[in-house]
DNA sequence: TTGACATATGTAAGCGCTTACATATTTTCA
DNA sequence: TGAAAATATGTAAGCGCTTACATATGTCAA
């Protein structure tokens, strides 16, 4: 009539196990693995579980069990479509399986992001979801020594050191590429993202590069502009590339919202699409087909990598495994923002 | 020669603190108030650590010192951009100050939201971030023993238990209702969100039928759909209103996506917007300008809203204190997708 | 030179939980 | 009917960290 009066704001497990009149390891077992106790028992340890409103303390389970079933992901911003869609689709296979996802942003930011890999880690993830490849070595050695499964999305390649899930960039991009100079373009020019720690955006560039060289055309003269991501800087490269390269006929953009920008600074400038010029992108957004005019791009199947990636993660941790990379198709989209040159 | 030999692959406090030849206290000072040490055995301990490649294990760091810095929220989807721009802006804003941010998604399902949160909670939150008010009145109480600083966003309310920032649902939409009426029309369709768990739609709904009811037109008589998020989904309510109310000349739909989807409807069954009927949105995301015709909308200062929540809950933080709930303007954006009707 | 005080570091007690092991109870079957 | 096996529960030792308190060392004024 003193201490039990006295009801903790907290309550813990000893509470729960002192107002069942049972061990706490009872009630632990009641909670992990309810067949190990009797029917009677559990009702009572329930009963007072949520009598009590208790909730169990994840650091101490974490501390004790040294398992969280929890993964973790960092992605550059959840702004990006591409981005919120695959880990929308991640997230719910993840729950699927029991497990929790632990979401955080590096604003396309390198030491975020490293900063933000070893917060998730230290906060116990299982294992991790990375967007790309390029990173610190000191990280990946980091997680090898935790012994931390990492899949590596939105990027495929084969021989590397962590299972990916993605596409191949470079040949996708290739064969947008290619469409466009059957087209007839000779002048093109490229909007990309900051290329430094993005192997996506490189491998683009590196596509269109590669089928200019491959048609015999010079591939040195390709201008390139590296912007950050969105709709604004996205039109600002379109006009420095029409101020600084009027011949220009056809601009590739290394993502749809880059796109977007181009198109809307070229109607700004009075410029027709495709009349004038073209403009290419590439992921294949919702904004990608509403646009005016549609925009021509890259299809990319962002819900299913997510979706993949979850079980890929889910396999990886239950049998401590290496499953091989999983490369998805893509597909180029041809709308109507793709024309012959003027 | 024997235990220090073997390298614990996961270093722990302990491991550093032999090391560097002092004791777990000291390693602990370190890291956490540095001044307090001496800089000669500052040095030597951080050396240790780099050594090592230690990383202080988050669960018995919450577990000890009772306090996380770490804020959750918990999100309908990230799909929606409307959330995906807010919450970034929110994460960045706690960045600022040293915080993390716990992000979990809830795919409008009620129940799971409920138990995010509680997950959110027993990871150690400081404190939440919900969206909308509309929740089970225990998992309140829940928070309300815990004394976990909550704050609601996405919507506005006086005098509720908890602190909001967002923006009054219901005149938002009475404005843009009115515009719709001032415009001639008469017969008016609804194509709304479920309404069950989302005070956002209800106040949305509510405030045409407000508005209707004060132009003295008959509101009962408004034919409302309610379908989940998204452009099919939106697509479809379209056709149904189309089919069994084909009077109907303004469509009203509660969020923007929902009318891209009327939209695209539109343009399939080959109505013109607006010659034929007129379609408006809510929210003002990148597409609505971008839609053809554009968008009429409610502007929401999504960015803006983050950025200050993540202030509020900074301070709510710090001081202990409620602060006032905030509320943000909003204005129609009138373009293309209204005129007057056929 | 000495005692009062400030400063730097160490000691050890938890934080709330899981789980190996011990103990108590029930069931099974020769 | 009794011993072995199976089942249910309890006991208590940590998990890796923070921090109150204790101790050791250095500084300074009287």
């Amino acid at each position: 009539m003193d201490t039990a009066d006295t009801p903790n704001p907290i309550p813990t497990l000893a509470d729960v196990a002192r107002r069942a009149q049972v061990s706490t390891a009872t009630v632990s077992r009641c909670l992990n693995s309810p067949d190990q106790v009797i029917p009677e028992t559990r009702e009572r340890v329930l009963k007072a579980v949520s009598e009590l409103g208790y909730a169990p303390n994840f650091g101490a389970r974490a501390l004790a069990a040294k398992q969280t079933n929890t993964v973790g992901v960092v992605i550059p911003t959840m702004e990006n479509a591409v981005f919120a869609r695959g880990i929308q689709a991640f997230q719910e296979e993840l729950v699927r399986h029991g497990k929790t996802l632990l979401i955080a942003s590096s604003s396309y930011d390198a030491a975020l992001e490293d900063e933000q890999i070893r917060n998730l880690v230290a906060r116990g993830a299982d294992a991790l979801l990375l967007i790309g490849f390029d990173r610190d070595p000191a990280l990946y050695e980091f997680l090898e020594r935790r012994d931390i499964p990492t899949l590596i999305a939105w990027t495929y390649a084969k021989g590397a050191a962590h299972p990916s899930i993605g596409f191949d960039n470079v040949s996708a991009m290739a064969e947008l590429t290619q469409m466009v100079i059957d087209e007839g373009h000779r002048t093109l020019a490229c909007i990309s993202a900051p290329t430094k720690a993005n192997d996506r955006a490189r491998g683009r560039v590196q596509g269109i590069r590669r089928t200019l060289k491959k048609a015999g055309l010079d591939q040195s003269g390709l201008t390139v502009i590296k912007t950050p991501y969105g709709i604004d800087t996205g039109a600002a490269a379109f006009r420095q590339i029409i101020e600084e390269e009027p011949d220009t006929t056809a601009i590739m953009c290394v993502n749809d919202v880059l796109a977007i920008g181009a198109l809307r600074a070229a109607k700004e400038l009075g410029l027709k699409v495709p009349d004038d010029i073209s403009i290419t992108g590439f992921d294949d957004i919702d904004i990608a087909r509403l646009a005016d005019p549609a925009l021509t791009t890259v299809h990319v199947p962002h819900r299913d990598m997510g979706r993949q990636a979850g079980e890929m993660l889910v396999e990886m941790l239950a049998s401590q495994s290496q499953p091989a990379s999983v490369k998805l198709p893509t597909h180029v989209e041809r709308r109507h923002s793709l024309g012959p040159p003027r």
